[in-house]
RNA sequence: GCCCGGAUGGUGAAAUGGCAGACACAGCGGACUUAAAAUCCGCAGACCCUUAUCAGGUCGUGCCGGUUCGAGUCCGGCUCCGGGCACCA
């Protein structure tokens, strides 16, 4: 910087001038040469480890102000870990698959691998630039053939284990780009691509992963993750949503008429099919105990049964239309919860196993197909949505429960049930609710038209993609059939055949399904097990599946034979702390979750969940709305390292507000930030003579017990507000993690240190206490701003690196008061302080109150009511 | 509709039930400077009393109530803002 040649005759002060610019790039520059820096040890370690982990991000080309957030966090933590003796492991890698890289591919006709690669080269460069201290030497690609081949060696595993299926399911699908679209492709119902077509819903053979087998475990276990914000467990089991209830079986009454009709006229085998079955309709009810109350049936208008009766009923076949295509409207409008109920009657009838009782069987478009049996039983009388449809039709409404046996006359829907009686229900009438479902579960099964069952929300996990860039799936479809395989027929590709690499060079178009059907090279194969011709599998994986075992390939990235080693894993699983943002609370953190316990019951690893500790950190903001594109409102982490440096624009995102709450991004506090490391810089380089001299002269514990005997005043008050701050600091980071306050309360300390300038200088204090405490700063700084503190390490002489020196440890007697302030309150109003001696007791404490003169005034003519004395708080006189 | 958060000066925020506003930002005043920038020092919740000072008083953590010697903090009932889920039988 030329100026400073300028400004600056005198070396001495140029010397003390903070320039981030200088400093910065030099320590970075020797960071990067030494790949062993933050190399974790072994696992065969004895140290204590711990693994420090951040999400790992989408290479987009482009760091933003969410991710300096994420690693600044992650980072401090690491630092400090590593200062306080642990084995740490701090990887960083790359979800490299995904779709931004096939549209840019047709944007700039860049390959999607190449482009991918350039970005991350630009992000790993700007990651460096930062100074976060990632062992790169574990870092993990995963749109590399060394990675996803073990994404297909575990799909492998888990076709084997019956974990991976064929299924069926519905998509989004865009007849245009004939592909599937993604929910967050959808726009409006439309394409993304093509504002004016329509997306459809098709029913599509998928591969799906069995997620649904781990329900249970996945839900149980997060009663056993304390280190889990209670946020992010609520989302999981609502996202998971297990709900007990019960299976029953209506019987379907044929009418008379009706099916009169129908066997007049040729049936469809479809029909026939549907007809033979149709003897009962299975409803799922968390409410058996209701089932007195029940009025009608509901059918979903995907029901299969409905979609057998069609045929015959062109009135409801008209009605089930309507309903499919207001449904697919809403759906398009993203509106689903805001659609009125509507039903139609089918014209027949079930009987209730129950009452015996006959009940028109309808088709309503609030019953869900995919959930529980897409049938249930209407009980108006004790169901809102029920209730909201019988009104609308004119269907009966039975009350069968009232909150006790005396109360009957309680407004309809009741829906209570804890402590709630049934009435009008023949011999279980004047049972508590609660029980009678259990018991008239019970009865059911035993008489053979029912069962107890748990219903899921959650869903196998379709993982196929009718994608280019993503991990090919290592199936092949035998084209003629051999031995046990009919034509077509799934034949896996063998372990030893992998990977199945994607091919490179292939023309990304818009149009035309999945991108790798149009690759013969790829395409065409041959059969693993007959040798005869064969497909290939053309559909490529969710990118979830790459970020669902990441974190334990870090723990051995560069093997060749296996996933990662078990005893590696072993020694640093589970995640110490998982680091990340919130928006990843259900997908990702649920299928990594599932991964974990596939991976358990494969054997390759001990631990249950992933992570042991997960902290979400909040978004950061600008002018009050989150940062985007489209709102102009992104500041740029680039602009803010080239103007105020990497160090005053990490520790500013940790100052400015706690890592949980979101964070408004004000360029001024940055400058704030960066003032504030001027002064410590130029602080800490005019003592740093002083504090190598007091280094050169001392000699081990003569040093240490100079440094507490004998003290001025004022090196005593500097040491008081020192150990203060080492202890706020050292308590903050293994709980509240409030960095915002232990920045402040280094800044109070630097505050006082300029105070006491003179004092220094003029020998008021101690050159050993000046060296204790400026040593004692730098390594506080050293999570917060790396740069600055390194370099001003090695100014005050320091030792060694920096970042593998001890933690300062905090003297409990040094930091101690040795006079309080106590505020005096009468009836709980502030009326005067006082000053006591720390030791007093409480005694002395309220007679120094009694006889302050403002306290004495206030209190002449009252009757002293109680004392109240709080050690180092304070004194309330309650009078009357 | 349901489930989570949040609401404190002009702004970001701080405060194991114990002096509300630490620490910063912006602002104002001063020092340094020919001047500016930078830097340093000081002031700073609102209102009232006071010619002014010194000092003093009243009110104040979204709203209403409660518990307590004492509530930003705990309890009950609201309002608004943000996030998640949404006919899950």
């Amino acid at each position: 910087m030329p100026e400073n040649e300028n400004n600056f005759a005198g070396k001495g002060e140029e010397s003390n001038r903070y320039n981030p610019a200088e400093i910065e790039p030099r320590w970075q520059a020797r960071w990067d040469a030494d790949p062993e820096l933050y190399r974790a040890e072994d696992h065969t370690s004895g140290k204590p480890k711990f693994y420090c982990l951040e999400m790992l991000p989408y290479p987009s080309g482009q760091l933003h102000m969410g991710h300096v957030r994420n690693y600044a966090i992650g980072d401090a933590l690491a630092r400090f870990m590593w200062m306080r003796g642990y084995n740490v492991l701090h990887p960083m890698g790359w979800d490299a698959f995904g779709l931004p890289a096939e549209n840019a591919a047709l944007k700039n006709n860049t390959p999607p691998r190449q482009w991918t690669l350039s970005n991350i080269e630009a992000m790993r460069k700007q990651m460096r630039r930062m100074g976060l201290s990632y062992d790169w030497g574990t870092e993990v690609t995963t749109c590399l053939p060394d990675y996803y081949r073990w994404n297909q060696w575990f799909f492998l595993k888990m076709y084997e284990q019956g974990l991976a299926y064929r299924k069926s399911s519905k998509v989004n699908w865009c007849p245009k780009c004939c592909t599937v679209l993604a929910n967050e492709q959808v726009v409006g119902g439309h394409c993304w691509r093509h504002e004016d077509t329509l997306v459809e819903q098709r029913e599509l053979e998928q591969w799906a992963l069995r997620i649904t087998k781990y329900s249970d475990e996945l839900l149980d276990g997060l009663d056993m993750m304390p280190g889990w914000p209670d946020k992010v467990r609520t989302m999981q089991r609502n996202w998971l949503g297990r709900s007990q209830g019960t299976m029953v079986d209506f019987a379907v009454a044929e009418s008379g008429s009706e099916s009169a009709r129908q066997l007049d006229e040729p049936t469809p085998p479809a029909l026939e099919q549907a007809r033979a079955g149709a003897g009962k309709i299975t409803v799922f009810t968390t409410r058996v105990d209701t089932i007195f109350g029940a009025t009608s049936i509901q059918l979903a208008p995907e029901h299969p049964l409905v979609k057998a009766w069609l045929a015959d009923d062109a009135q409801l076949a008209s009605a089930v239309e309507k309903m499919l295509a207001e449904q697919q409207a809403a759906r398009e409008a993203d509106n689903l919860g805001g659609i009125e109920k509507e039903g139609a009657f089918t014209g027949k009838h079930a009987l209730n196993p129950f009452t015996g009782e006959t009940l028109p069987i309808w088709v309503a478009n609030y019953i869900l197909a995919d959930y529980g049996t897409g049938a249930i039983m209407s009980v108006p009388g004790h169901d809102e949505r029920d209730f909201e449809f019988a009104q609308k039709y004119g269907l009966p409404i039975k009350r069968v429960v009232a909150p006790n046996v005396d109360t009957n006359d309680l407004a309809l829907p009741y829906t209570g049930e804890d402590e709630a009686v049934l009435v009008d229900s023949g011999e279980w009438t004047g049972e508590n609710c609660l029980e009678a479902q259990d018991k008239m579960a019970s009865f059911a099964e035993a008489n053979g038209f029912g069962k107890k069952t748990t219903t899921y929300r959650l869903k196998d996990w379709g993982v196929s993609r009718q994608r280019y860039w993503g991990t090919p799936i290592p199936m092949v479809y035998c084209t003629n059939g051999h031995d046990g395989v009919p034509a077509g027929g799934i034949v896996p590709v063998p372990e030893s055949a992998l990977p199945v690499l994607l091919p490179e060079h292939i023309e990304i178009t818009q149009e035309g399904g999945s991108p790798l059907g149009k690759v013969p090279e790829f395409a065409n194969t041959a059969c693993p097990v007959c040798g005869g011709p064969a497909r290939r599998e053309t559909d490529t994986m969710d990118t979830f599946v790459d970020s669902s075992w990441y974190f334990y390939r870090y723990t051995d990235a560069k093997n060749a034979s296996a996933p990662f080693d078990s005893a590696k894993a072993n020694y640093w699983f589970p995640i110490d702390q998982y680091i990340g943002g919130v928006e990843h609370a259900i997908l990702h953190l649920i299928y990594s979750r599932f991964w974990t316990k596939v991976m358990r019951d494969l054997g390759l690893i001990e631990n249950s969940e992933p992570a042991e500790r997960l902290f979400t950190q909040g978004m950061v903001i600008k002018d009050g709305a989150k940062m985007s594109k489209s709102k102009g409102n992104v500041v740029s982490p680039d602009d803010m390292i080239e103007r105020y440096g990497a160090d005053a624009t990490r520790m500013y995102a940790l100052f400015a507000a706690p890592p949980d709450r979101d964070l408004e991004w004000q360029e001024d506090g940055v400058a704030g930030v960066s003032r504030f490391l001027s002064r410590v810089y130029r602080l800490a380089s005019k003592y740093a003579p002083v504090v190598r001299a007091s280094r050169s002269n001392a000699h081990g514990d003569e040093a240490a017990a100079s440094a507490t005997a004998g003290q001025t005043p004022a090196g005593q008050a500097l040491l008081r507000t020192l150990h203060q701050t080492i202890a706020k600091i050292t308590t903050d980071f293994s709980g509240r993690w409030h960095f915002n306050t232990c920045i402040a309360a280094i800044m109070i300390l630097v505050n006082e240190l300029s105070a006491a300038e003179t004092a220094m200088d003029s020998g008021d204090v101690a050159g050993i206490t000046i060296a204790e405490i400026f040593e004692a700063l730098v390594l506080l700084l050293a999570p917060f701003a790396p740069f600055v503190a390194a370099e001003l390490w090695e100014q005050i002489g320091g030792e060694g690196v920096l970042f593998r020196q001890p933690w300062p440890e905090a003297d409990a007697e040094l930091a101690r008061e040795n006079e309080l302030e106590v505020p005096v309150q009468i009836n709980g109003k502030l009326v005067s302080v006082v000053k006591v001696s720390a030791e007093s007791e409480d005694e002395t404490i309220k007679d120094v109150a009694m006889s302050d003169e403002k306290v004495r005034t206030r209190l002449a003519g009252k009757t002293l009511v109680k004392t109240i004395v709080v050690k180092g708080k304070l004194v309330n006189l309650v009078v009357k």
